[in-house]
DNA sequence: CGTCCACAGGAATGACGGGCGG
DNA sequence: CCGCCCGTCATTCCTGTGGACG
């Protein structure tokens, strides 16, 4: 017995007596169920493109469709899983590398993980990014594998990036003899493909899967089922359950929000020690979910950055309504003296906050005062308390809280 | 109706930390 | 160990611009 079912067996007693999971697993974020309820169609035409593999022929590439919550993944990790699992029965040579781009970050890191998952390791940082290319394309000519590439997210990795790594991917398996390559782009960007060049479009969409948005009953159908697995009888109310799948359905069909909602929901309930997941732990839980992301967030931007932020707390602080770029900057530079730092340029700043609008901590909108120019309006995007509550607890961003800007006090 | 404010945001360039091959 | 090249973040310099004021 492996240590891992060792503790799989300490869990497993654990979780009995919890009384609201039966099997907690089946809730969390990673999971892929045996079977994806509203999905078959989509598994079985993506299984049709890539079951070639199995036979030694390429399978085409595919480009696949769907916004946030609607099964993308998850499909595809199934279909990769059982395409492995086949692929060891008989015997043949299929790697996989499932690469979530946003994650990953640059096209370095892309391929430096491809690069991990056919055994080729590569340093962080320190080779050029061509140079690791033919590494790679070296070692998988001599593996004589056939290697299936899914990106994930693949819309923010073009969007930075432009799609030079795309081409050349596309372009590989024409140098190699024994090795097949076949890539599976995936997007919740629908004007993704208007960024490609025409012989990129042309060879990644060979095939197109379209992830449609859940409906309201198909949200419900999957809650239920997971919940089901998941929970023990009678612990999810029908209203909760209800409000879950409303919730999650006005979020554009986001399956993922639903069973977010609901994980969160039933882990507060068992904390609570209450015996039944009811609509206020749904709300509540809606509510944590937001909090968690916020605090994340806050609390590992750079410096610089939380400085500009704590600014803009500052400034709504002191009930100032209507702040722009310059008022920030102004704040921004004092909290800098005080803190015996050396500011940034407001070029800087204006592109820091533009990457705090993004990240929905702050909101800031492009308006023109006419005579008195043309700037970002900037407000917090959440609320004060939060902001003060992770900075009071920050190493350099602590010393600053209560402080009162001097270059406030003389305005209304 | 032109002017001109207060920036936006693109492009080029530099500083820095890090790995590589010799 | 050195010189080289890389990615990342910041700086410098720049051109662009919506609309109130005169």
């Amino acid at each position: 017995m492996s240590p891992n079912d060792l503790l799989e067996n300490i869990f497993d007693k654990f979780l009995q007596d919890s009384h609201v999971f039966k099997n907690r697993e089946v809730l969390h974020p990673d999971y892929v169920p045996d079977n994806l309820p509203h999905r078959e169609e989509q598994t079985r035409r993506i299984g049709n493109i890539l079951a070639p593999v199995l036979r030694g022929s390429r399978g085409s590439n595919i480009f696949i469709y769907g916004q946030t919550g609607t099964g993308k993944t998850a499909v595809i990790k199934y279909v990769l899983n059982r395409l492995l699992q086949k692929g060891r029965e008989i015997g043949a040579p299929i790697e996989v590398s499932y690469i979530n781009c946003r994650l990953a970050g640059t096209e370095y890191r892309v391929l430096a993980r491809m690069s991990g998952n056919v055994g080729l390791r590569v340093p962080f940082t320190g080779l050029a990014t061509a140079e690791v290319f033919d590494r790679f394309k070296i070692v998988l000519g001599s593996r004589g594998s056939l290697l299936v590439v899914v990106l994930d997210e693949i819309d923010s990795l073009v969007k930075a990036y432009g799609d030079v790594l795309l081409y050349e991917l596309t372009r590989i398996n024409e140098g190699l003899k024994e090795s097949r390559v076949s890539i599976v782009g995936i997007s919740n960007d629908l004007h993704f493909k208007e960024m490609l060049e025409p012989r990129v479009l042309s060879s990644l969409g060979e095939e197109e899967v379209i992830f449609r948005p859940y409906t309201a009953p198909e949200i419900l159908d999957i809650l239920l089922q997971r919940s089901t697995a998941a929970l023990l009888d009678d612990v999810l109310t029908e209203g909760a359950l209800n409000l879950c799948s409303a919730l999650a359905a006005a979020e554009h069909g986001d399956a993922r929000r639903a069973l977010d909602l609901l994980r969160v929901a039933a882990e507060l309930t068992e904390r609570e020690g209450k015996q039944r997941i009811t609509e206020d732990e749904i709300r509540l839980a809606q509510n944590e979910i937001e909090r968690d992301r916020v605090v994340e967030v806050l609390k590992t931007l750079p410096l610089h950055s939380k400085l500009v932020l704590f600014g803009a707390y500052l400034i709504t602080k002191a009930s100032i309504k209507n702040s722009v770029t310059g008022d920030i900057y102004e704040v921004y530079r004092e909290l800098c003296t005080v803190l015996g730092t050396d500011p940034l340029t407001q070029r800087r700043v204006s592109g820091i906050i533009s990457e705090l609008d993004t990240m929905g901590v702050l909101n800031s909108r492009i308006v023109s005062l006419g005579r008195y120019g043309r700037t970002k309006k900037v407000s917090l995007g959440i609320p004060r308390g939060v902001v003060r509550n992770v900075y009071s607890e920050d190493h350099w961003v602590g010393q600053l809280v209560g402080y009162a800007p001097k270059c406030l006090s003389n305005k209304e």
